[in-house]
DNA sequence: CTGAAAGCGCTTACAG
DNA sequence: CTGAAAGCGCTTACAG
């Protein structure tokens, strides 16, 4: 099981090819100029040993880990993990590799903080909040210490560092165009009750009906929690009381799913017994049956926008974020609702 | 933007405690007996100056970076990622963290290569491949340097490091419940073809037909690439040739998904019409409409698993993974043929 | 029990 | 252009 043979350092290559360790270095970091036959020979050394200098050491001098930390909410979450995959791909052009930690299955809010200090403690040289529930004032804190850009959360304060979609006029968009199909009962399933987003959606959702004179009924509106059971139960409830609504506006494409599936048990056919709009636009949301009409959440780019903007602040820029729009995708789960 | 406070050191600490840095860090580390008296100043001294040890320094001195390495083919996958998600949750109670790499989007191989080379570069301590198409020869030569263990996917001569279900089973299975449904013509949509698991569900699939005296018709054998437009892609051909059949088996989920909406889009009814098995068990089918009847795989236990085995390895200790078995879920996708 | 010293593998002024 | 030296922040024998 041991692994005998100890790497090799910049040492024995300067050894072998019969320089200093400076020497090394220089070629290696490209820093100065080195003759042309030693580096020559260096490099012949290096290739032909398969050397690999250690970042740790190179990182121990430079005082950087060249680690980006991820703090992800539910790697397993699509939304969230299409984020991190954008994150993925704009750090691979760049020198710095990827350290996450997921917080969500940490039951407790403390284990998320603790998620907070394991990243720190390794010297992320910078970080990237995704989701979560990480108070504000504690991520206040940390930016103050480490650049620090928040994607699908915001920080109160520290709002030129987040990277968010306008919930609200998205969600007002998408109920009005249930609206414009004729809907006049329309039941909103709400995410998270405590968080920003699902706030910002369901203000969306009553901004549309004020605005087109429609009356909001409370007894319409279900709180769920993102997810696929909770979407599932919040519709199971609204049939079970007996409401009376010709379409769901889902907070997000996981509880609209569910939604869906409770129909679906039910008997209820969709669009044609009652229509469905999502929020995310996850890729599975073109698989449906039907086919999701939803908002599309740019997760990857999202991704990337974060990642670039936080290598910016590495290199001491401005992170100038920049502002993503949510449109709405048109399929096949809402249509125009019957006469009344 | 600069963050000019620069971190405090364990020299720091021993000045404040007015003790020497060996006697900080034995408090840290635990490693020896300090006196009762400055172990308490040095701890309360650590406490109020929020330090925390520089890992990347201790790192150094140790050989060891405290870093797993991950790579895996595409986070983005919900197979991949409850793959990652049981690696962090075992991880989580270790010392260890998480480095992670994605391949899949890097178009050729080369890049595949490279994600290895970096997570290499990085000096991870171990290494956990989930999936992807690195060849067997390099993973193998990986493995001689540093513990690795590999899931979901099979490296020829080290079959002792990998963890995988047994797909040949799971599949026969699968395919023996559609027959045992009475389905005589029963369709495949492979995974994609030179992918060992893809050719093991094909072979279970071939020897449930067999083992029933049903013929194989290559003609409803198509092969897909294990995603979901790869599964529409497939049906789609099928029912453009106007091949009979009464049911499919996916070679997983999300092409059993792509195959559910080419169906749809046809006019035909599942399972009334085509019955559809999948393979995976994803989350979400529990939630397609109707529910998919499919082979449940254990991402998130085998992650665990694998973590806990790389965990072992790097103790020195034997990995001894243990086998995990895929159980078929009965939901409501697949039905009993109709008389023909 | 505890401090001074050496060393982990690199990089970077400092002198040539 | 290039080597010797110092130092990054820790840990760990080595002496007391």
């Amino acid at each position: 099981m041991s692994k005998a043979n100890k790497p090799i350092t910049i040492g024995d290559i300067a050894r072998y090819a019969g320089v200093s360790p400076s020497t090394v270095s220089r070629v290696l970091t490209g820093s100065k100029r080195v003759a042309e036959d030693k580096r020559a020979r260096v490099l012949a050394v290096i290739e032909q040993h398969q050397y690999r200098p250690n970042i740790v050491a190179r990182g121990l001098v430079s005082g950087r880990s060249m680690l980006v930390g991820v703090l992800v909410q539910d790697i397993t979450s699509p939304f969230f993990a299409n984020i991190v995959r954008g994150i993925e791909e704009a750090l691979d052009q760049s020198p710095y590799r990827l350290m996450v930690s997921t917080t969500q299955w940490r039951a407790e809010q403390q284990k998320e903080g603790r998620s907070l200090e394991l990243l720190l403690e390794r010297r992320a040289d910078g970080l990237i909040v995704v989701g979560g529930h990480i108070p504000d004032a504690e991520l206040r804190a940390v930016a103050e210490q480490v650049p620090l850009v928040a994607v699908a959360r915001s920080i109160s304060g520290l709002e030129h560092l987040c990277l968010q979609v306008d919930n609200e006029g998205a969600a007002y968009r998408a109920t009005r165009y249930l609206i414009g199909l004729g809907h006049r009962r329309i039941a909103h399933v709400t995410g998270t009750p405590d968080h920003p987003d699902a706030q910002a959606r369901a203000a969306g959702y009553r901004r549309a009906l004020a605005e087109a004179g429609l009356p909001i009924e409370e007894a319409l509106i279900v709180s769920g929690q993102f997810t696929e059971d909770s979407g599932f139960a919040a519709v199971e409830e609204l049939l079970i009381r007996g409401e009376r609504f010709s379409a769901i506006f889902a907070a997000n494409d996981q509880s609209a799913y569910g939604a869906m599936l409770a129909l679906f048990n039910h008997g209820y056919r969709i669009p044609e017994d009652v229509s469905v709009v999502g929020f995310d636009n996850l890729f599975l949301s073109a698989y449906t049956l039907p086919p999701l009409t939803t908002v599309h959440h740019p997760a990857v780019e999202m991704g990337q926008a974060a990642a670039e903007g936080l290598l910016r602040m590495l290199r001491d820029e401005a992170p100038n974020l920049p502002s993503f729009s949510a449109e709405l995708v048109i399929r096949q789960s809402a249509m125009r609702a019957r006469q009344t």
